[in-house]
RNA sequence: GCGCCUGUAGCUCAACGGGAUAGAGCAUCGGCCUUCUAAGCCGGUGGUUGCAGGUUCGAGUCCUGCCAGGCGCGCCA
């Protein structure tokens, strides 16, 4: 509807103003919040008054002027300082809903994403523990941004890269070892900064199970060593030195592979999460197997080869400061291993590489410091800084009884996404998420998440999608039926207020799907959703629908079926489902 | 100290890449079920949009300065 309309002022705009009517979006269009001020507003005349030097409202008298015949404006006014407000010809809206009917599951999508290919990667939590809360924020936003721009034409893979080859799997292994010597010796040794989650004892457990670790060797023990003094890294010193011990006692293989396991039992619980979680990635980039494929000291020869990092204190440095970063940057350590941000080069590299147009990252706001260098180092291998799209979320801060809790993975001391799922369930859990803006810091208030959590407004929704199954349901059990075709020959029928209200929150999703891709802002869609059910309930209490007048009620029996499409839709978009019953 | 993000009703958040009288939910007060799901509807209370300037026909939105909070500024990951 905004489309045809725009299509309509823009030829009007282009008689009026030439080749300044391009600067604006959609004709300056949109539906009017009050309902006085016409179906539809344009601003464009007060937009054009600057570049044109004219009087807004003269313009906006000339605009509607070249305004074309057509069928869809009943009629025109412009109001002070020169808004274009716009009725639609009764019959207008009402021709929406044999479009939405038409297009049912495609209805609000669109190709205007010209098949450009985005990577979206998003949660990607280090393999050292289960997802907690803010992991569940980034899934529920990375996800419905996946599912925006696939519905706004775009094509799109979904990645979770795996932190797989640093030391935080090495520390994930000897705290796993550790609980395992303790089992066998009674002894509690557990160092600053192991993680010491419940899941480790549960792995510790798994491990003696599934590994020839006996008990044997864990009471043998290891050689401990001392705890040295002073120093701001003692905790991380005298952690390297633990995990050395390990690999003395265990022998490196053995010690490697507990890491792996851990490792790897730990990623499985995260994916299973996630796919109960309603998150599915098309891929599992593994760290390690992109060092083993040699992806890093590919990027890293290229970069020496043609003269861009340079040596320095014994270590490979990469000039960032020539892109436009703070300061130079290590790529490769003074002891020859290669650094975090040499693989998240070569990371995005390769993505590139594998085809994508853009590579969209949703990060936590705890990055924002490596975007820019990141980009350094794609725009240093000869790629185009724009390739990389960087969303920021930020923080989850977890209130527990009115009291801010401290969120930490080494600790243990975090609420877990498996939890919060089963007590609030999906659907709640991602409306909630996702209808907060990333860019927001998020307080999420457990007790009232888990005690009220009918409140979510998520209910409300679906509660109107649930009524329009009940009605259609009773229909049928009435012995009523309708068709698309009957319904739609009556369509004029639809003008009670609360008829024109919804259809015109029915043809907004077009444009609040479009909108939300751009802004990559899943927010618009849940507010939509939320207005939509408004309208719908305010028409539900005021428009009988089955004890209506045969004509009335088959018009109304359409529009009841064209919301329930909308709503779906809408819903979907988010990865929220759409109840038949509640 | 420097950089990024944020500040809107008692609470949690909106406000459609500057628009018309700043809106929802929760909380609170009052009405609506002999008829399609009351997880609903209708109405009321509640605001100097952190503060001070500026740009504009028009600012919650853009710019500057201050105040407050979060995050970052490693040869950590």
């Amino acid at each position: 509807m905004k489309q045809a309309l725009g299509n309509l002022l823009d030829q009007a705009l282009r008689r009026v103003a030439g080749d300044h009517a391009r600067t604006l979006r959609h004709a300056g269009l949109e539906q009017a919040r009050d309902s006085r001020n016409g179906h539809y507003a344009s601003n464009a005349a007060m937009q054009l008054a600057g570049k044109l030097k004219r009087k807004p409202v003269d313009i906006a008298a000339d605009i509607v002027a070249a305004l074309p015949a057509n069928q869809l404006i009943d009629r025109v006014e412009i109001a002070a300082p020169g808004f274009i407000n716009i009725w639609l010809a009764p019959g207008a809206l009402q021709s929406e809903l044999q479009w939405i009917a038409r297009r049912g599951d495609a209805y609000g999508c669109s190709d205007f994403g010209a098949k450009r290919r985005v990577l979206v990667e998003f949660v990607s939590a280090n393999p050292t523990g289960p997802l907690h809360v803010g992991h569940g924020r980034h899934a529920a936003i990375g996800d419905s941004l996946a599912r925006l721009l696939e519905a706004t034409g775009h094509e799109v893979w979904r990645e979770y890269y795996v932190n797989d080859a640093g030391r935080q799997l090495s520390v994930l292994g000897l705290s796993v070892w550790l609980r395992m010597v303790e089992r066998a010796t009674g002894v509690e040794a557990f160092p600053e900064g192991a993680y010491r989650g419940e899941y480790i004892g549960n792995l510790a457990g798994r491990m003696a199970d599934e590994l020839p670790v006996s008990a044997e060797a864990a009471r043998k023990g290891m050689a401990w060593p001392d705890k040295q003094a002073g120093g701001n890294g003692e905790a991380d010193r005298y952690l390297d030195a633990l995990i050395e011990a390990a690999r003395e006692c265990l022998g490196d293989a053995l010690f490697s592979e507990i890491a792996r396991a851990a490792g790897g039992w730990v990623l499985e619980d995260i994916r299973e999460d996630l796919e109960q979680f309603g998150v599915r990635f098309d891929n599992w980039q593994s760290e390690r197997e992109l060092v083993a494929a040699g992806k890093i000291d590919e990027c890293l020869k290229r970069l020496e080869l043609e003269g861009i990092t340079y040596r320095h204190e014994g270590a490979l440095w990469f000039p960032a400061e020539r892109y436009g970063d703070e300061k130079n940057r290590v790529v490769v350590r003074a002891d020859g291993r290669s650094t975090y941000f040499a693989s998240d080069i070569a990371y995005h590299y390769a993505k590139r590489k594998r085809g994508a147009d853009l590579l969209l990252d949703v990060l936590g706001a705890d990055h924002h410091g490596y975007v820019n260098r990141v980009r350094a180092g794609l725009e240093a291998l000869g790629e185009p800084p724009s390739c990389l799209e960087v969303r920021l979320v930020q923080f989850v801060a977890l209130l527990r009884g009115g009291q801010r809790v401290a969120m930490s993975t080494r600790g243990g001391e975090f609420e877990t996404l498996r939890s919060l799922r089963e007590e609030v369930g999906v659907d709640a859990a991602r409306f909630f998420y996702v209808s907060r803006a990333g860019e927001q810091h998020l307080d999420f208030d457990l007790d009232l998440a888990k005690r009220r959590s009918s409140d979510n407004p998520v209910y409300y929704v679906q509660y109107a999608h649930a009524r329009i199954a009940s009605l259609l349901g009773k229909m049928a059990d009435r012995g009523l039926s309708f068709s698309m075709d009957e319904s739609a020959a009556h369509a004029s029928l639809l003008t009670h207020r609360r008829e024109i209200d919804l259809m015109l929150a029915l043809a907004r999703l077009p444009e609040t799907v479009e909108q939300a891709a751009v802004q990559r802002a899943p927010q618009i869609v849940a507010h939509y959703l939320i207005s939509l059910a408004q309208a719908f309930h305010g028409w539900y209490n005021h428009c009988k629908v089955l004890d209506a007048e045969p004509e009335l009620r088959s018009a109304r029996l359409g529009l009841a079926q064209a919301g329930g499409q909308v709503l779906r839709n809408g819903l979907g978009l988010l990865g929220v489902s759409a109840p038949r019953s509640m």
